[in-house]
RNA sequence: GCCGAGAUGGCGGAAUUGGUAGACGCACGGGACUCAAAAUCCCGCGGUAGUAAUACUGUGAGGGUUCGAUUCCCUCUCUCGGCACCA
């Protein structure tokens, strides 16, 4: 009988679907696992084969689950509204809510043919107004927990979108959907403060089993420094237009310890200082300098490489010394980071030191570094010799190692190291004619090596080979060269120049310098983080429209949480103008004026997407409740998401405002646990054959319904699995395709081979079975999916070169293969007359003692290099082993000759000889 | 520039508390079956030398530690991903 894919697939999607064999049970007494993919926008494109590989891999870890005994909660939803949809309105006036419902239909489908075992019951999609109503339910808790917020500010504005955009979705200077410049526009927009929960942003990912890259990614884009906040108080003489006697200009700085350096304040073009503290006459100069930087995009002022600048003609007072330092204008400083200005130190920061290099400004250095403390030498000297010559040396030397090559490690104490350059000057370079010793000095980006009376500044690869050619010209061949380029960090310096604090350790002076600013009340520590709160408005229909109100004053209120949904309505245009086309619906406006006194309009932008998918994991807890956001003993009973899969792209937006919102409904006391996703994984990007990315221009996507159609769907489940591990990006192979169908057509035929009369397992047989059990069931946890395949693969070249195996083997060998080809097991479980599923078996255990007992190969090696095999039994004792392994070298080893050997239990003999 | 991940046959990849490198699959070569092709089955398959047994060599490059290194340490090169004037 051939194996027909086709004709079995239909038949057990259909019988799975009569059973209700994936429904969850809420009321099943046994422990839950919640299991989630990150849910899909429903693009016209339809379903994507990487979409396939994440939700093969949480449908497998799913079955696993349910089959080990675990009340499994594995639901799919969509993430419906979005851009693309309106964008498509816009083109052909088709209703966004038409072609999602289409897209939606198409991918229900192509999901099914996969057999991945969702339980459709708890389907749910943001578009539809019983979703969106809670969407809004959230946005009035966080309006009334303070934490949103109306603000007119400088938005990314996209022209081609006309919308406003999040700073995370503007990409390069440009927007993350359609690759359009990104202009600044001034408006009033909508925020989360995200920002309030920084700190525990950051704090919260300890506790998670997520990849390490993830984390960090989430921690640098938060971007938390710690230093401090200082004020420079105004010179008054000049004429300008101050409000009070006490005008300061507040800086946030990581590195106050520096401020003996700090010899101009930069603000940014925005700093509200600006009109206050220019001069008459560098009006023009400086008003002129804003206009070019108001015309500037976002793009073009970060892309520029030269630091433009103008000065005010004002100047502040140096708090600590109290020197007059001038105050200039940049649009390198970000208006949007701390205060927007910032105290140039040009010798210890390398835009300062530009700036200042720029506009022939001082550089004072304030910060010594420490002496590299590497030596470099000839290669030809022996370590011994070097070691012996600095241990001469007339100072304390804490510390002297070989670190590598010649390369000498040489630990003395701060304080010597002035002594330790002039020795290597005076002594080392005398005695040593061809080695050289190199430090770097105060500015941290500069290496300089001394060779004798020649000093060479090395900043570059270029320097550094300017170097060699000189050593060359002394006839050392380059390859007898041992250079290496080491930038000393000026954080371990001491300080100079700064009066009572110089020599001090930078640590040192950092706190003592801000006790003193904090005791004289001019500064404070302060953190800083680089994240900014959340802008949530777009300008925009295919949205959930904001739930406030506007009255006749212009004055907002939030609408009654009675009164949600506030739907969005039919009579639209979806033209983009700039503002909402919410603006121009009629129905919209419509509004109570019993319950909204004066009311006129409502608010006319929609909420940005990613808050409709912040929430979602906690609506399937409680999928179709009308009355609550969900039900609080729901979602504490399965929530949080025990794994969650989804793409690497979403390691910074998605996955942070998923954990703030966590983290406010569990401050108000909605659920107990304050992080939704305790174990995340991604799945990596499946490129096309070519090594490129997947696309309909170059005619290279893979279309998962065609490999269904032509190879089944078990073949693509498995194929995808063992392409590679499951977070590498892996390309595509038709041939490849090929071999797991051919490996599932193999199973299919060995299954008329299977001998129901025989019981009696042979010893090989049981002890591969075993071994299947074992490795299979290890890889599934750590979720390595490539080599459990490869396990399946190997059984059955064992079955097939044994001829046949018992009917209890081969049960089991459907068993673990259930979760990966559904499909193909069931029907060959029913083939061997079970009358239940085989998704509802129990997950099978392996016996370690006949693993344990089998025969063992043992390697002999001779000085490391294999030279003998044999194998015991595994009670042989170590002296039998030894023996048997000198046995088997003895025509190449003299016994006389072995010095020493080691025995690595069951696997090695080494002997030195 | 900074941070992170990685580099293993013709290809995808396997092997890490340091212990037979190349599992498994693909491609390729040879053979069987066939009038023929497809499918299937058997054999081979890192490189060099050799009829062969075998020897040497080999996990991006160089060095180190070790009886033994793909695995640990140092340096370098390249590739990919993230951030990018964040004071």
């Amino acid at each position: 009988m051939p194996y027909d894919h086709a004709s079995i697939e239909q038949k057990w999607i259909k019988n799975w679907k009569d059973l209700g064999l994936y429904k969850f049970d809420e009321n099943s007494s046994k422990e839950k696992k919640y299991i989630l993919d990150m849910f899909p926008y429903p693009s016209g494109a339809g379903l994507h084969v990487g979409h396939v590989e994440g939700y093969t891999a949480t449908d497998i870890y799913s079955r696993y689950m349910r089959m080990k005994g675990f009340n499994v909660l594995h639901p799919m939803g969509w993430d419906a509204f979005g851009l693309p949809a309106e964008n498509y309105a816009v083109k052909t006036n088709i209703h966004p809510d038409i072609t999602t419902n289409e897209a939606i239909k198409t991918f229900t489908s192509q999901i099914n043919r996969l057999g991945l075992s969702y339980d459709w019951s708890r389907e749910l999609a943001t578009h539809k107004k019983e979703y969106y109503k809670w969407t809004q339910w959230l946005f009035l808790l966080l309006y009334k927990k303070g934490l949103a917020y109306k603000k007119e500010a400088l938005a990314n504005f996209c022209p081609s979108c006309q919308t406003v955009l999040a700073n995370e979705q503007v990409v390069d200077g440009k927007c993350e959907r359609c690759g359009a410049i990104v202009s600044q526009k001034l408006m009033n927009q909508w925020f989360f403060k995200i920002t309030d929960y920084a700190d525990r942003l950051i704090n919260g990912l300890d506790k998670l089993d997520w990849p390490s890259s993830t984390k960090l990614a989430q921690v640098n884009w938060i971007g938390k420094s710690t230093g401090a906040e200082l004020n420079f108080k105004v010179a008054k003489e000049g004429a300008f237009s101050l409000d009070s006697e006490d005008e300061y200009i507040k800086v946030f700085t990581t590195r106050p310890d520096t401020i003996y350096g700090c010899t101009f304040l930069v603000l940014a073009p925005e700093h509200k200082m600006v009109s206050k503290i220019v001069t008459d006459e560098k009006k023009v100069e400086v008003e002129k300098y804003l206009l070019e930087a108001k015309g500037k995009t976002e793009l073009t002022r970060t892309t520029e490489k030269d630091k433009t600048g103008v000065f005010t003609g004002g100047f502040v007072y140096n708090p600590f010394n109290e020197e007059k330092i001038p105050v200039w204008i940049s649009d390198f400083v970000i208006s949007t980071y701390a205060e927007g200005a910032l105290m140039a130190v040009p010798a210890h920061d390398e835009r300062d030191h530009e700036f200042a290099t720029k506009y022939s400004l001082p550089i004072i250095p304030v910060i010594k570094a420490r002496v590299a403390k590497y030596l470099v030498v000839e290669k030809s000297l022996k370590p011994e010799k070097v070691i012996e010559m600095l241990k001469t040396w007339t100072f304390e030397i804490k510390e002297v190692s070989k670190s590598w090559g010649n390369i000498f490690t040489v630990n003395v104490p701060v304080e010597k190291e002035p002594e330790m350059i002039n020795f290597l000057k005076d002594n080392l370079l005398e005695t040593s004619d061809d080695g050289g010793a190199w430090y770097c000095d105060s500015m941290g980006t500069t290496n300089n090596i001394l060779v004798k009376d020649k000093h060479f500044k090395i900043n570059s690869n270029k320097d550094l080979e300017d170097f060699k050619a000189y050593e060359r010209t002394k006839g050392i061949p380059e390859d007898q060269l041992d250079v290496k380029l080491k930038v000393f960090s000026d954080k371990d310096g001491i300080l100079m120049n700064s009066d009572m604090y110089s020599g001090l350790s930078v640590q040192d002076a950092f706190e003592k310098m801000l006790k003193f600013a904090d005791d004289e009340g001019f500064g404070e520590k302060k953190v800083q983080f680089r994240l900014r709160d959340w802008l949530i408005s777009r300008q925009r229909y295919w949205g959930a429209p904001i739930p406030i109100i506007y009255d006749n004053d212009g004055n907002f209120m939030p609408v009654n949480e009675a009164d949600l949904p506030v739907e969005l309505p039919t009579d639209i245009d979806f033209k983009p103008t700039g503002i909402s086309p919410l603006t121009y619906s009629k129905k919209f406006h419509e509004i109570d004026t019993s319950k909204y006194p004066n009311a006129v309009s409502r608010e006319m932008d929609t909420m940005d997407t990613f808050v409709d998918s912040s929430w979602y994991f906690l609506r399937f807890c409680d999928p179709n409740n009308s009355s609550e956001f969900g039900s609080k003993e729901k979602m504490n009973k399965f929530g949080p998401v025990d794994l969650y899969m989804g793409g690497a792209e979403h390691t910074v937006l998605h996955l942070l405002y998923a954990r703030f919102f966590t983290k406010v409904l569990f401050d108000e006391g909605l659920i107990n646990f304050d992080e939704p996703f305790l174990k995340l994984r991604h799945q990596g990007m499946i490129i096309a054959s070519d090594h490129t990315k997947m696309s309909k221009s170059k005619g290279n996507v893979i279309n998962p319904d065609e490999i269904c159609n032509t190879s089944g769907a078990d073949t693509l489940r498995m194929y995808e699995m063992f392409m590679g591990p499951l977070d590498q990006s892996k390309a595509w192979s038709v041939d490849s395709v090929k071999g797991i169908r051919r490996f599932l057509q193999r199973v299919f035929d060995f299954s008329e081979k299977i001998d129901s009369n025989t019981t009696d397992v042979s010893v090989s047989e049981n002890a591969e079975i075993n071994i299947l059990i074992k490795s299979v069931t290890e890889d599934i946890e750590a979720m390595k999916f490539n080599t459990a395949v490869s396990s399946f693969m190997k059984f059955i070249n064992f079955a097939e070169a044994e001829g046949k195996i018992c009917m209890s083997t081969w049960e089991n060998y459907l068993i673990l293969l259930a979760p990966f080809a559904p499909f193909l097991t069931e029907e060959l479980w029913e083939k061997i007359g079970k009358k239940t599923s085989i998704h509802n078996e129990l997950w099978t255990t392996h016996d370690e003692s006949i693993i344990s007992s089998r025969i063992q190969t043992i390697v002999v090696q001779v000085n490391g290099k294999k030279r003998a095999l044999f194998d015991i039994k595994p009670e042989t004792s170590e002296e039998e082993v030894y023996r048997l392994a000198f046995e088997s070298i003895k025509d190449k080893v003299k016994e006389s000759d072995v010095k020493k050997k080691f025995y690595v239990k069951g696997k090695i003999v080494s002997f030195v000889i």
